[in-house]
Order: C-alpha cells, then sequence, then structure tokens
DNA sequence: GCCAACGTTGGC
DNA sequence: GCCAACGTTGGC
C-alpha cells in the first residue's frame, strides 16, 4: 500500500466535482515523472491526498484512493484536445492515467498549516520548486495528516 | 551528449 | 502580474 498526493486546479477540477461524480479518470497528465508514478507504482487501494493548486487557497481538500491501473489516456490520440500529443498513437502510447475515487471530501487544510508542522517538513510537495502534479507521500505522513484532519480508519 | 532558449508551474 | 524553478526542445 503506497501513498500520494494528486494536484488538481479547483477551476478545472475539484473536491466537489469528484464528490459528485465519485470516480474520475485523471487524464491530461503530460509528465514523465507523474506518468510513471502512475503506470509503475499505483495499485488499486492507494491512498491519495486530493490537493488544490494554483487557486486562492491551496491545500488538502479531501481524501481519495487509486480506482484502477494505469491505462492509455485517451485524450493523447484526440487532435481537438488540450492534451493531444502527435508523437502517441494508439499502437504505441505515451500517456497513461489511473482512475481516482473519492473517500471524503475534507477540511482545506491550508499550504501554510502544512508548511508550519515539522512532522511534514519532507513532503515532497513542500520542496522549494517543485513542480511535480504527483508525489509520493510517506506512510507517517499520511497518517499525520488524516490524523490532523480527523480522519479515521 | 551538451546546453541555451523556451515554456510551464504555481505560490505569492 | 511577477518570478523562481524546473522540464523539454533542438541546434550543434
Amino acid at each position: 500500500m503506497r501513498y500520494w498526493l494528486m494536484k488538481s486546479e479547483p477551476s478545472e477540477y475539484s473536491i466537489d466535482d469528484l464528490v459528485r461524480d465519485g470516480v474520475v479518470p485523471w487524464f491530461g497528465v503530460r509528465n514523465y515523472q507523474a506518468r510513471n508514478f502512475m503506470r509503475d507504482q499505483m495499485r488499486v487501494g492507494d491512498g491519495v491526498l486530493f490537493y488544490h493548486s494554483s487557486c486562492p487557497e491551496p491545500g488538502i481538500a479531501g481524501v481519495a484512493e487509486v480506482a484502477t491501473a494505469a491505462y492509455p489516456d485517451a485524450t493523447q490520440f484526440d487532435p481537438a484536445s488540450k492534451y493531444y500529443d502527435p508523437k502517441a498513437t494508439p499502437e504505441r502510447p505515451r500517456w497513461y492515467h489511473v482512475d481516482v475515487r473519492i473517500r471524503q471530501k475534507t477540511r482545506l487544510m491550508p499550504l501554510a498549516e502544512m508548511r508550519g508542522y515539522p512532522e511534514l517538513a519532507n513532503m515532497r510537495v513542500l520542496a522549494r520548486g517543485n513542480r511535480l502534479s504527483i508525489t509520493p507521500v510517506d506512510p507517517d505522513e499520511w497518517r499525520f495528516i488524516l490524523a490532523r484532519l480527523g480522519v479515521t480508519g
């Protein structure tokens, strides 16, 4: 069992959208490191911290889980999509993603609060200059955050 | 394979 | 809107 933090811009897709949809295909990732995390390391049932980025109140907004193994991102083949990749073909897909399922919306844990906890000081998402949209979360960090959010089990 | 230029991310 | 940081591209 692994744990992850996945960023989403709430103007594109928010925790409330995930509550409404239940499950969402995490399409549109165009970074090799993030793709490799999904394709090579994620397993069904892995824990996910749903993080709001590029917005007035960045921070953790809910808890979710990996719902499927990785599969090819359909938008890479669609010339009308902003995620279109002319170098990808159905025979040789370049981009993969998993589906993510809601567990629960939580109170927002703002970025500033996260930075205030020594227990989270090593989180990759807090590292200076970090731009990765998907980052691993240590089990201790996961447990600490869920406790601070009042999430049990 | 190097590396400068360019584009993107994302907090502030 | 600014700008630091970093990934990607492409000429050589």
